[in-house]
DNA sequence: CAAAATATGTCAACATCACTGACATAAATT
DNA sequence: AATTTATGTCAGTGATGTTGACATATTTTG
């Protein structure tokens, strides 16, 4: 189903005017031109993210997997040897809720789990063969959309675009993404 | 709980050591710099909604309500006179899980139904004064955030921002969200 | 060494939000 | 008059999130 427009054959001021003949109208609110232009990012994000988890999903399905479980097969198989206690921190979501897909993932030798060397409580988190080739091609679709989406802007732009992303991140979160990211080698761009 | 780094007395080089030993090498697979960076790209975009999703739900909690509300009083909010139909088309779930969580916005007085003018089979969807505030209410904590991470950026780069956000829109997708917008008066800037 | 803290796993119970497919109604269109 | 369209609704299901409590093994601390 496409977003349609409001109505066939209803113009925009007969929205205006159905509008104003209702109990809706809000005399003490007058939105300002920023406010405006930020509500139209805020949307932006949103269908850009819709569209973005939107990819995977039939692959998913094949394997009777969901999203969840494509978030963690995405950061087990990008940062080998996580812990359970990181992937949470990563996530953001509750030991119950990853333990399920995680056993999951286990079972079916997606991921596979190393007792810590150091400290033999941990449960250091690896993909499997199998799990890195679905990995891979979980993460096929999205590095092609990107790149796509990348080369159409020059270099100092795609740096401009990656502070964004960055100083999106609450402020709190920030220092552990840096931290997560070096362990790749990778430290992202962000203003100073 | 914060993300925390692999382990305390575990050096990266520690785990690439575990990691070799294990099955876990996968051989037949280098990665190239170019598809590191997008993965970097697609893990910043992740945690920037992460983060931005999370704002509002203490103000939802204490309504009852979940984000599928959020996301209805939203657009409701903005674009006042859309149908159901449309509603599904831009927030792509199925009817039955928009008619949910739409007949407890209506019943609790914080959307109301007309009926079209033209075509009387029409419910368009406007929000109430409370519907409004609440909107409001939840818009402002993520306005703030965008307003900030924005006036951090000069002009030029904001319209960068904007035409990358466009950009990862799905082609398919990309008129429905310009026929959405210019029903106020906006035109998200993208590249010719 | 004994006690406390930590990392993980597990259980039961629950809420939200998504899905499918079928069917009903009213109104518009053909 | 028959078909299509817009909406609403029902029953059933599944994925994913939550809380709180508890068990186990291991490390750290007093």
């Amino acid at each position: 189903m496409l977003l349609q427009m409001p109505s066939k054959n209803t113009t925009i001021s007969d929205q205006a005017r159905e509008m104003g003949s209702s109990n809706t109208a809000d005399p003490n609110h007058t939105i300002s031109l920023r406010e405006e232009n930020m509500l139209t990012l805020i949307e932006l994000f949103f269908f850009a993210y819709r569209d973005f988890t939107e990819e995977g999903d039939e692959i998913l399905d094949t394997f009777g997997f969901g999203r969840a479980h494509h978030r963690v097969i995405h950061f087990v198989h990008h940062y080998p040897g996580q812990r359970v206690a990181d992937l949470l921190g990563i996530l953001k979501i509750t030991k119950q809720s990853l333990a399920r897909v995680l056993k999951q993932l286990v079972e079916q030798d997606f991921i596979c789990q190393k007792e810590g060397s150091k400290d033999r409580r941990e449960r250091l988190l690896y993909t499997t063969q199998k799990g890195n080739k679905l990995a891979e091609q979980l993460a096929n679709p999205q590095i092609e959309r990107f790149e796509k989406t990348m080369t159409s802007f020059s270099k100092q732009e795609q740096q401009t675009i990656e502070e964004f992303l960055f100083t999106l991140i609450r402020k709190n979160n920030r220092q552990d993404v840096i931290s997560l990211m070096a362990q790749n080698g990778h430290f992202p761009t962000r203003k100073p």
